[in-house]
DNA sequence: TTGACAACATACCGAGTAGTATGTTTGCGT
DNA sequence: ACGCAAACATACTACTCGGTATGTTGTCAA
């Protein structure tokens, strides 16, 4: 008996894309199998193929996901119309929130850049593999444009950017790694811990005073 | 016919860590098979089986022989009688250096790491990787310590020292996911890329004027 | 009432994969 | 020369997993 119907197909689908996010991200994507997916939620490969042609399409279908909420997590602070140290801080503090709001999905990102390395792929899975690098540029373009920015005004003081943007990202990404949600964690709580890694990431590329954010949005 | 004889035992163990850290690096574990081992290096499982008793064994041994590397690189600077932003310095410094040395041996060592998240292992590999995780610790707080009296000393700047110190060895860490050895690379491109990586994460600390390598050589 | 279709569950197949059991070669001590 | 063990290679087994083919059930329009 299909059991409960009158769920929504988005809704289903959003479960499914969690479920899957939750299964990569503790499993890796070798490790998960399909049917770990479907057992998470209750249910059987049947369910999973219904929505997802495929493994790989599950796994990209979350990777984009969670690049979509990373961008959510910067735009905010790209889009202020204040002076470049105030844009990176905003922008900053949105990726150290979203890298821990969103851990899992994060996690699959990460993991899922990290699988250039997986040299064997087929030809279509290529081009998703490109696609997903350039928005990968992109992402960090925006990084980048604000930091070069920040250097053109003499805020930053920076040797070889390259290096030190990748420390930079690096240490905002960070929560990804070390950061383990727990039961009571609320956004206060990711507030805290993101200021602090924001401050450390900025003093890395020689901000000295660093905004807060009342400071930000209190006009530039 | 068996072929290459001649070949002292000690030496076949260490291709045989080399290859399985090359392809659990490219791969991943779960992906990894010991055929694909095996193929990496012309032979089959059968050399592989003689040599370690199981899949598992194998990865636990390229991550033991990736810590030992770890320790390596940062037991010289932890010795140096110097001031405690002098030792930092040299302590990330050579773990920075290991990071790129290394880089396969230490890409399967944090991936290793991210691992506590795979739950269901059996009862022996749970002690494993709490042993493992001991080591990591006992790492860590190498760090911890020195940065402790640089605090004390007054030469550091840190609020919330637990998330700083994850701020710090997540950016000195970070050229395993981001440097790529090229054919050309030798250590003294690597040192200038370790340099600045150092800075980045010192100036997170909160040091405002780095020492240099052969400043700390020179005496304290 | 009756198709028709969505939304799954179940059964099944082929391709790997960890591990084992057993062969085969080679060097070495006697 | 001979036996013996180290150092593998080969063949095989039990099992898992991605994907497919097919069955089942609820829903809804005509």
């Amino acid at each position: 008996m299909t059991a409960t119907a009158q769920i929504a197909k988005p809704q289903r689908y959003e479960e499914l894309l969690q479920a899957a996010a939750e299964c990569f991200q503790k499993q890796g994507f070798a490790a998960t199998s399909i049917d770990t997916v479907a057992r998470h939620l209750g249910s059987t490969k049947g369910r999973v193929y219904h929505y997802f042609p495929s493994k790989i399409d599950l796994f990209n279908a979350v990777r984009e996901r969670a690049m979509e909420l990373a961008y959510e997590g910067i735009r905010p602070g790209y889009a202020l119309e204040v002076g470049p140290v105030e844009r990176l801080t905003a922008m900053a503090q949105g990726h150290a929130m979203a890298m821990m709001r969103h851990h899992s999905y994060m996690q699959v990102l990460l993991d899922g850049l990290q699988m250039q390395r997986f040299g064997a792929t087929t030809e279509f899975q290529r081009q998703a593999m490109d696609r997903h690098l350039q928005e990968r540029d992109a992402f960090e373009d925006m990084f980048r444009e604000v930091i070069g920015e920040g250097i053109t005004a003499g805020a930053l003081s920076v040797e070889r950017s390259s290096i030190v943007l990748q420390s930079f990202l690096v240490a905002l990404n960070g929560p990804v790694f070390w950061y383990r949600p727990r039961e009571g964690d609320d956004d206060e709580t990711r507030q805290a811990i993101a200021d602090e890694v924001v401050r450390f990431a900025l003093r890395g590329l020689g901000v000295t005073d660093i905004p807060t954010l009342s400071t930000i949005s209190g006009g530039g």
